[in-house]
DNA sequence: CGATAATTAGACCGACCGTCTATCTAATTC
DNA sequence: GAATTAGATAGACGGTCGGTCTAATTATCG
């Protein structure tokens, strides 16, 4: 009951560090992202996720104050996830920097395959949810937006002083062209479950890029 | 801004009027493609599209089989408006083929601004929320986008002819393309309430194609 | 006046988010 | 090992909201 004076010494179990990790919580945040790639942020219900990892519902928010704190959690590591996934197929040095990108394109489309063109992307599902979304949402969703075009800007930056692209187009502009374009076509193949509309807009963006 | 409560409404079956064809089903569609070109399908409530509009809850099912159903004829409205709205403009033989695309461009940009750009593209929104949405969107979803495309591929084959694209490209892919990325330009104009991406897009597109 | 058509009130039932309390396990000190 | 404290699991529960359906109400027609 006295002022705050350091105790030397406290009995019993320890408070764990903040962020160590833990593995339902994981396991939480893999099947919440399932489930929001396929079905979005509304209708996705919180039991629903928890059922397919099999946690109890008192887990949930132990580990999240909200559906909406999941939600937003989830954007932030899907958002770093690719921002490290372009990183790594822009750093290619055995390809030239547009083919870099194309690259992108194959490897995205791979894994859209390999779900059968289930999935879509986080960011463009939420983004089309925007509308009965929690508010905060928008700008979180934009600025991811904002950073892969900012990364694939540099990506073009540097296919143009390589000569792979007219000197006079706007590497940003054009990036924003790509992304804009991309969202459509993923949004494309899981309506059609096909990769067609991946294909038709990357043939049609490097063959009308490249001139 | 009140739309129309002054009545309660009166039980049974109301009086005989002169009235066209039930202007309650009218309402009840008009005021659901605004909510669902917002919020899209699932995250849409009937109970709030009948509030809007001052309908009982229990006509809607007088009216409509089911969300369904409802859901299924918005669709086919909404198809039939733009495909009339694409022909208008493709038949204005005062601009040029691929002037005539680009006038569409600036039109549908002014509507989603008369709207705030709080308003997409209703067969992009479902095309989004498929994942959650009865099996049978699926296939008129994809058959209104195939609509659009041919009327549009018609255009570029005129704009081809008349010396405005490298007669190398094929319409139907070109056509593609632009819907492609048409609807991942409403998506982001929406997400960021601007009509930034929609001209990104559009001047990107054009400037590409007249290469 | 009885039959039938048009419309609506309101109940039904399941799903959903979030809360709550109880219990159980883990880590540490005494 | 007993005591102590933190972390995690467990799932029932409340209140709300959503889509659907049946029964009731009112008009019109024969």
């Amino acid at each position: 009951m006295d002022a705050a004076t350091p105790q030397p010494r406290k009995r019993g179990r320890p408070p764990r560090a903040p962020d160590a990790p833990s593995d339902t919580r994981e396991a939480l945040l893999r099947a919440g992202l399932v489930a929001l790639t396929e079905k979005g942020f509304s209708a996705t219900g919180i039991d629903e996720v928890l059922s397919t990892v099999s946690v109890p519902k008192g887990s949930f928010y132990h580990y999240f104050k909200s559906k909406e704190a999941f939600g937003a959690e989830l954007i932030d590591r899907y958002a770093a996830h690719f921002a490290a996934r372009l990183d790594r197929h822009f750093a290619d040095d055995t390809l030239t920097p547009l083919a870099r990108l194309e690259a992108f394109t194959r490897s995205a489309e791979a894994s859209m395959a390999r779900h059968d063109f289930r999935r879509g992307c986080l960011v463009g599902n939420l983004g089309q949810e925007m509308g009965a979304l929690p508010e905060p949402f928008r700008q979180r969703l934009a600025g991811v937006f904002a950073d892969w075009q900012v990364r694939t800007a540099s990506c073009l930056a540097r296919a143009q002083a390589a000569g792979e692209i007219d000197p006079d187009r706007d590497p940003d502009q054009l990036a924003a062209f790509f992304w804009i374009g991309w969202e459509g076509a993923v949004l494309r193949a899981k309506l059609e479950r096909t990769a067609a509309p991946l294909r038709t807009f990357a043939d049609g963006f490097f063959a009308l890029v490249r001139g």
